[in-house]
DNA sequence: ATTAGCACTTGTCAAGTAAAAGTGCTAATT
DNA sequence: AATTAGCACTTTTACTTGACAAGTGCTAAT
C-alpha cells in the first residue's frame, strides 16, 4: 500500500517527532533524505491520506496518527537492539543478588521511570484464585491481636484487631478450627466457609464468639483484590503533553487511581508485551501503555509503563522485553 | 496593637478570601461593615503596615499574609463551633463498629479529604523504637518462604525469601533462635544483634547458614520507617493556586513523595494540633499543613491535611480535633 | 473620626499586525 | 514519470495598542 520510501519517511517523522515533540516539516525531513521539499510533501501527503499522519492544523507539519504508531511498533521499529547503556542499568540491578525478587522488580521499574521519564506500575497477580494456607494470630495486649493470613502463592495480609474479654484459649481454639478446615480454600469462598462451617461450630463451643468471628471475616473480607505499585507517578508532569494542560493532567491521575482500569490493564491474559496506542490505553488519547505479564515460580502479576502517545516504543518495549525474561529466568 | 475594629476586618478578609480566592477590595467590605470605602481602606493600610495583609499589586485589593493566617488562628477563629454537618458525617464513620480502628482511621480521612478538598496524610507512627515481638516463616514451596515480623505495637513486616536447599529443621532452628534470643529488642537493634548473637552460632549448627542469615538480615532492614498513607492527592488539581502554575504542582507533587519532609512532620512531638502556614509547612509558601498525633492503646501516629495557605482554617481544626479525640477514646 | 472625591496604577481583555512555519498546487526540469 | 522550484495561502505565535474595571492613596470637607 504504501511504498519503502514512505515508510522510511514515517519512521522518521515517528522519530523525530518522539524525540522533539514538534511537527514534522517537509523542510527538516529533506535534510535527511537527499530529496526536495516538494517530494517529501507529496509523499508526506499520501501518509495522510493512509490515515498514518495527521496535522495539527492547515499548516502545520505532520504527527503521527495513532494508525501510524501502531504501523511503526507492528513494522518498522528494531526490537532486538538494546540500548548499551539501557541495558547495563537493568543488568546491575539484576544481578545484586542480595536482593528478593519483589524488590528487583520495583527497583528495575523505578530505574525505568527515572530514565525514561514515564510512570511505571507493578500489578501483583490478582490473589482472589489463591488457596488460603495458614492463618496465625499473635497477642500484642491484653484487648488486641494481629491477624495473618498467608496464601500459597505467598501473598500476606495482616491486620490489628481490638477483642474485649476474650480468652486466649478460644482465639487458639477458633484458629486451630480455621487451620484443619478451610486451609486450601481459594480465598473468595473462605468468607463462606467461615460461615457456613465456622460460625455454628465456634457458636457453641466458644465464649465471645461473635467478635472472633466477625474479627476474622473481616480480614478477609478486606484482602486486597490486587497489590499495586505506581511508580514515579510525577513523571507525567514533565511531558510537554500534559505539562500544559491540567485538566488532561487530571484525567491521567484520576484513571491512575481507577481500580477497574488497573484490573483491566491485568486482566488481558497476552503473555506477550502488548502496546495500547491513544485510545486503547482507556487512559486518554494521548496516552500509551505497554504492558507484560510475568511469571516466575515465586511470583506472578503484570507491569506496565505508562507514558505519552509520542513514546519511545522501541527503548521502553526492549526494556520490558529484558525485564521480563530475567524475571522468569531467576528460578 | 490593632484595633477591635481592625481585628473584625482582618477576620472578614480571611473569610472572605478563603471562601472565594479573590483579594478582598475596600467596596466589598463596606457592605459587610456600616463604613464608607475610605474609612475601611484606612484600616486596610495600617493592618498592611503591621504586616498581617498584602497586596497582589498597587491597585489590588487586600490578601492575607501568611502572618495574618497566623493571627487569624491564634486569634480570631471560633475553634469550638464545628460544622454540623461535618459532624454528622464523621460521627457516622465512628459510629460504625464493625470497622478496625485503622480503617475508622482512613475512611474518615477519606472523608475529609472528599469533603474539603485537601489532601491527607496518615503517618504510622516511627516504628524504630517498637521491640521486636515475634517472627515466623510459614513455608511457600520448597524453594521459598514468608518471613513475618510483627512488633509489641502492633506493626507487621513481612516478606516472600527464596532460599535454596535449606532444610525446614534448619529454619526452625534459626527461628527459635532469634524468638528466644532477640525478642524484646529495639527494632533498630535487632540487626546488630543478628550478627554478633545470631551468626555466630547458625554459623557452627545450622548448614546454609550464610543464605539464612541474608534472608533474616533483608527483612529487617527493610522495616520501613514510617508507614504513609496519603489520600486525595488529586485535590491539589482544584485548588485554584495550584491548578494554573505546574511548576507549583510538580514541586507539591515532590514534596509529597519526600521521606524527609514527612519525618519531619512526624517528629514534631506536639501533642496537640498544629497549624503550619506557609513557609512553615516546608511544602511551598502557598500551602498550610495542619497536623496532630493521635494515640490510642492500640495504635499512634500523625494525620496531617495538607491544602493552600488559604485554608478552612476552622473547619479543619474543628474537623481533627473531632477525630483525635475520637481515636484516642476508642479503649 | 469619618467620608467624598479624584488622580493614579495595574491587570485583563479584545483587536490588530507582522513574522515564521509549513502546506498544496502548478508549471518547469530531469 | 518522478522530482523540483516557486508561489499563494493558512494558521500560529508573539507583540502592540487601547479601553475598561477594580482598587488604591491622598486631600479636603463633614
Amino acid at each position: 500500500m504504501i511504498s519503502d520510501r514512505q515508510e522510511k519517511i514515517l519512521k522518521v517523522i515517528v522519530d523525530l517527532y518522539v524525540k522533539d515533540a514538534k511537527p514534522v516539516g517537509s523542510k527538516l525531513l529533506s535534510k535527511k533524505f537527499k530529496l526536495s521539499s516538494a517530494t517529501l510533501r507529496n509523499d508526506m501527503m499520501e501518509l495522510e491520506n493512509q490515515g498514518l499522519l495527521e496535522k495539527t492544523h492547515t499548516s502545520s507539519g505532520r504527527v503521527p496518527s495513532s494508525k501510524g504508531y501502531r504501523y511503526y511498533v507492528d513494522h518498522l521499529m528494531d526490537t532486538k537492539k538494546m540500548d548499551a547503556d539501557d541495558m547495563l542499568k537493568l543488568q546491575i540491578v539484576f544481578q545484586n543478588s542480595q536482593l528478593a525478587l519483589s524488590d528487583v522488580i520495583t527497583n528495575s521499574l523505578q530505574l525505568i521511570s527515572d530514565m525514561t521519564n514515564y510512570t511505571t506500575i507493578v500489578l501483583g497477580s490478582d490473589s482472589h484464585d489463591n488457596l488460603l494456607k495458614q492463618i496465625e494470630t499473635i497477642p500484642i495486649d491484653e484487648s488486641s491481636m494481629v491477624v495473618l493470613i498467608v496464601t500459597d502463592r505467598g501473598h500476606v495480609e495482616h491486620k490489628n484487631v481490638t477483642l474485649k474479654n476474650v480468652s486466649s484459649e478460644d482465639i487458639k481454639k477458633t484458629v486451630n478450627l480455621i487451620n484443619s478446615l478451610i486451609v486450601g480454600t481459594p480465598i473468595d469462598q473462605v468468607s463462606t466457609k467461615l460461615e457456613f462451617e465456622i460460625k455454628p461450630i465456634i457458636g457453641k463451643y466458644v465464649k465471645q464468639h461473635e467478635q472472633l468471628y466477625n474479627a476474622f471475616y473481616q480480614v478477609f473480607n478486606d484482602f486486597t483484590d490486587t497489590q499495586v505499585n505506581v511508580v514515579g507517578r510525577n513523571k507525567i508532569l514533565d511531558q510537554p503533553e500534559f505539562s500544559s494542560n491540567i485538566d488532561k493532567i487530571k484525567k491521567v491521575y484520576n484513571k491512575l487511581e481507577d481500580k477497574e482500569l488497573l484490573r483491566s490493564i491485568e486482566e488481558d491474559n497476552d503473555n506477550n508485551i502488548k502496546v495500547y496506542i491513544g485510545k486503547e490505553s482507556n487512559i486518554d488519547e494521548d496516552v500509551t501503555v505497554i504492558k507484560t505479564k510475568f511469571k516466575s515460580s515465586n511470583q506472578e502479576g503484570t507491569i506496565a509503563i505508562v507514558g505519552p502517545k509520542r513514546m519511545e516504543y522501541n527503548r521502553v518495549v526492549n526494556m520490558l522485553e529484558y525485564i521480563k525474561e530475567n524475571i522468569e529466568r531467576q528460578d
